[in-house]
RNA sequence: GCCGCAUUCGUCUAGAGGCCCAGGACACCGCCCUCUCAAGGCGGAGAUCACCGGUUCGAAUCCGGUAUGCGGUACCA
């Protein structure tokens, strides 16, 4: 479709998640695409619970994907409101258990119309006549039996105490749409199993109707999804159809995928967006990496905000195969916007990490925010995700460490010159006074010191840093102690030479 | 089984008949930088554009078929 003729019409797109699970990576990246297309063309984003899965359904999974999809920026124009506030928008309510009316009405309308029918048959049936399909490799299909029940016959099933679904009947025909990231699409609606149960016995309607009755209602123009729903189109057209209302555009965009190539699935790859905000993902890395998988600029930038993507977004650029989930791609994607952070802001996205750290124990105090803004030059690009912070400083806040003696030893040197290396170092550390505790001064000290015993600096480095960090991967080593403080280092270096010793069975 | 959709480096992708014996990015490998780890720079390897036929002077790009994969096929969403 050219812009022009998007910018024509008045562009309402929705997500329409459901409430029985945490909110799902496939989920986000619908939402953020519906966004997207929503912003880029002037139009409205809206957000409705299809929550009619009662069993499965609960107020904690609708929580956190609303808190989710806040989280990532994707604020929607309509939808439901927090518990006790009003719902926003004309269309409302966005809960479908709230719209139960809307439903019953349109079965109503399409009982009346002869569109819709009485089915009484049983689970246990339906069960039997699938499996009796299947054994003889034909497609399962609903027989019609109850299609065209007289009175007399529905007043002995309601007399046996028998309650009754709702089914549409699907007449035969081809149907077509041209969905706007693949193309024209015919299907036989010989091919959809038969008359579609739209209302369960038990009264509460079904995802297939209730999706058109609100896209219907709520004047969806574009209904953007996950191409697990192509199939179901037809059903979806045949519905709005018979409901007399226009039928939206489609767009079915590419599932995201395991490793092995089958649709993402929590089994095979991590997919609750909430674990990947508490590794530390921001979510400017998330937004883009999930932007890129299935779409491109059609240029060779990638690394753009959500206001570069909404400016530059169209369903041209939408890809129609499956894209495989890549965790390595997005932690690239999620350092290069750790790097991009302000140091103010990402201390405040830092904090709750470190609690985190100090809560597990692996600090002994949790650091004031000052202290953490004098680390961000030394983390900043060492960070993938905000949540490899302890790794990279939590020996400056911890009371004790614990140094693997073997560690102090360096690869070229053995335990009597790595003891010798620790006990020099000791000594020229002692001899900074706290006035010139600097990273320079300490250098040049310790340079001079390796140089003069023929030392590699970098052996003697290694040394001192495993001794006070307990880590042999650390942010530089100077910056390093001036951070620990001269009295921790001599503390440390004395601890390691005390372990060093023991280890070589030498007195202190 | 039936119906539908898809198929460019391991992965995400650029590519809309000649600019492509296919470009970028992640990952991988080397080198440089370097106190470690990163980051950064430079370079390398990696795709007979699923396959087969056709159209055309010329095809990754158009057409047909085949294969493979995935999705759908519920009184789940």
């Amino acid at each position: 479709m050219t812009s022009e003729a998007v910018a024509a019409a008045t562009v309402r797109v929705r997500i329409a998640p459901s409430p029985t699970g945490p909110l799902h990576i496939g989920t986000a990246r619908t939402a953020l695409f519906n966004y997207l297309f929503a912003r880029r063309y002037g139009g409205t984003f809206v957000l409705r619970l299809e929550d009619t899965d009662v069993e499965r359904s609960t107020a904690e999974f609708e929580a956190d994907i609303l808190a989710g999809l806040r989280w990532l920026g994707l604020g929607w124009d309509e939808g439901p409101g927090l518990p006790g506030e009003p719902d926003q928008g004309p269309f409302g309510p966005y809960r479908q258990m709230e719209r139960l009316a809307r439903y019953k009405s349109s079965s109503d309308r399409l009982l009346a119309e002869d569109k819709a029918y009485y089915c009484y048959c049983s689970a246990a049936e339906l069960d039997a006549e699938r499996k009796r399909l299947e054994a003889a490799h034909l497609p399962p299909r609903y027989s019609g039996r109850c299609a065209h029940l007289t009175a007399a016959e529905r007043a002995a099933f309601e007399a046996e105490g028998s309650r009754p679904a709702i089914r549409f009947r699907i007449e035969p025909g081809i149907v077509a749409f041209d969905d706007l990231v693949r193309g024209h699409v015919e299907i036989d609606a010989s091919a959809l199993g038969g008359d579609l149960v739209i209302v369960r016995a038990e009264g509460t309607p079904l995802y297939h109707f209730c999706v058109v009755v609100d896209d219907a209602a709520m004047h969806i123009s574009h209904v953007i999804r996950g191409e697990d729903h192509l199939s179901n189109t037809p059903k979806h057209i045949l519905l709005f159809r018979a409901l007399g209302e226009a039928v939206p555009l489609f767009a079915h965009l590419p599932l995201i995928l395991n490793p092995d190539r089958t649709k993402m699935s929590k089994r095979k790859t991590q997919t609750a967006v909430d674990d990947y905000i508490h590794e530390g993902f921001i979510r400017e890395g998330l937004v883009n990496y999930l932007a890129l998988l299935g779409w491109s600029t059609g240029s060779e930038d990638e690394i753009l905000g959500l206001d570069e993507i909404a400016a530059r977004f169209s369903l041209e650029h939408v890809q129609k195969a499956g894209a495989v989930f890549d965790r390595e791609r997005l932690e690239w994607l999620n350092g290069q916007w750790i790097r991009r952070l302000a140091p103010a802001e990402l201390v405040g996205r830092l904090r709750p990490f470190v609690q985190a750290e100090a809560a597990a124990g692996r600090m002994d105090r949790v650091p004031a925010d000052a202290e953490i803004e004098a680390l961000v030059p030394l983390v900043q690009e060492r960070l993938p995700v905000l949540g490899a912070i302890g790794d990279l400083v939590d020996f400056l806040f911890a009371d004790r460490l614990e140094v693997d003696p073997a560690l102090l030893v360096p690869k070229r040197w053995d335990a009597a010159t790595a003891l010798g290396g620790l006990r020099a170092a000791r000594e020229t550390v002692a001899g900074v006074d706290a006035g010139g505790f600097g990273s320079e001064a300490l250098e040049a000290d310790l340079r001079g010191l390796a140089e003069a015993h023929g030392w590699k600096a970098g052996d003697l480095f290694m040394a001192i840093r495993v001794a006070v960090t307990g880590r042999t991967a650390t942010p530089p080593l100077f910056q390093t102690l001036v951070a620990l403080g001269r009295e921790r280092v001599l503390v440390r270096l004395d601890s390691a030479i005390g372990g060093l010793a023991g280890q070589t069975g030498e007195g202190g």
